[in-house]
DNA sequence: GCGACAG
DNA sequence: ATCTTGTCGC
């Protein structure tokens, strides 16, 4: 009868990848990038969606801000969403950045002063089937430097699980034995990525991220307390 | 049928 | 993403 439409979207998906793929600045753009301590660099953001369990439809989008060096809280906005696009591996960023675009929308308007200089991002930046990850389309959509930092090996053509990869691979703290996956989203050089991510993290996931993520499971807690218990009144 | 599959 | 508490180890 119809078309197939998951296969006409991806196609889409593709060739505005591709498109956006050309925007994408891979070197340091910023004078606190080129500082061995980084001075000048006084807010790191992160943003994440948490769900609600058997709920892929209603999440929570969240936005952090954390003051530099410090790593204090200093801005934290969830909002409840609901997403339109389905989840497919190598197009996560049309499911997940119109969200955090209106998060950073919502930030720019009420306390502009608090514009990340720097955003750490749950997902892939180049390191990505077609070099195009979240992290980059974040970036390119919002202008800011973004760094992409994912939990799993998204096994990319010429990149395999081994001894190899865990060498390449960052450990991130001292404690944990199972590393990150650092890349280059936007305006920022893969060294600097590196480097700043290390210097965000007290636990295995950079902070920023953390918070991102420990805030919206919270909201959700909060929420939406036991949402399929099957509590009926 | 087998393996891969960021979040 | 989520299903999931306590537990073993440094």
């Amino acid at each position: 009868m119809s078309a197939p439409p998951a296969e006409d979207l991806v196609r889409q998906w593709e060739r505005e990848q591709a498109r956006l793929r050309q925007q994408v600045v891979e070197e340091d753009t910023e004078d606190w990038q080129r500082s061995p301590d980084f001075s000048g660099l006084e807010r790191v953001g992160g943003v994440d969606l948490s769900f609600i369990k058997g709920d892929d439809v209603n999440a929570c989008a969240q936005l952090v801000i954390l003051s530099y060096p410090d790593l204090e809280v200093l801005y934290e906005d969830s909002q409840m969403v609901t997403l339109t696009a389905p989840y497919i591996a190598g197009f996560l960023a049309f499911r997940e950045t119109p969200f955090l675009l209106e998060a950073l929308e919502r930030l720019q308007e009420n306390q502009p002063t608090l514009l990340p200089q720097v955003v750490f991002v749950d997902g892939n930046g180049l390191f990505h089937y077609r070099e195009f990850g979240l992290a980059c389309h974040l970036g390119v959509l919002s202008g800011l430097p973004c760094v992409g930092v994912a939990k799993n090996l998204l096994q990319v053509q010429g990149v395999y699980k081994s001894e190899e990869h865990q060498s390449q691979a960052l450990r991130s703290s001292d404690r944990s034995s199972k590393p990150v996956y650092v890349s280059v989203g936007h305006k920022i050089s893969l060294d600097t990525a590196v480097r700043l991510t290390h210097s965000c993290c007290r636990y295995r996931v950079p902070e920023p991220i953390r918070q991102a993520d420990c805030l919206s499971r919270e909201y959700l807690r909060i929420h939406f307390p036991a949402a399929d218990t099957g509590i009926k009144e």
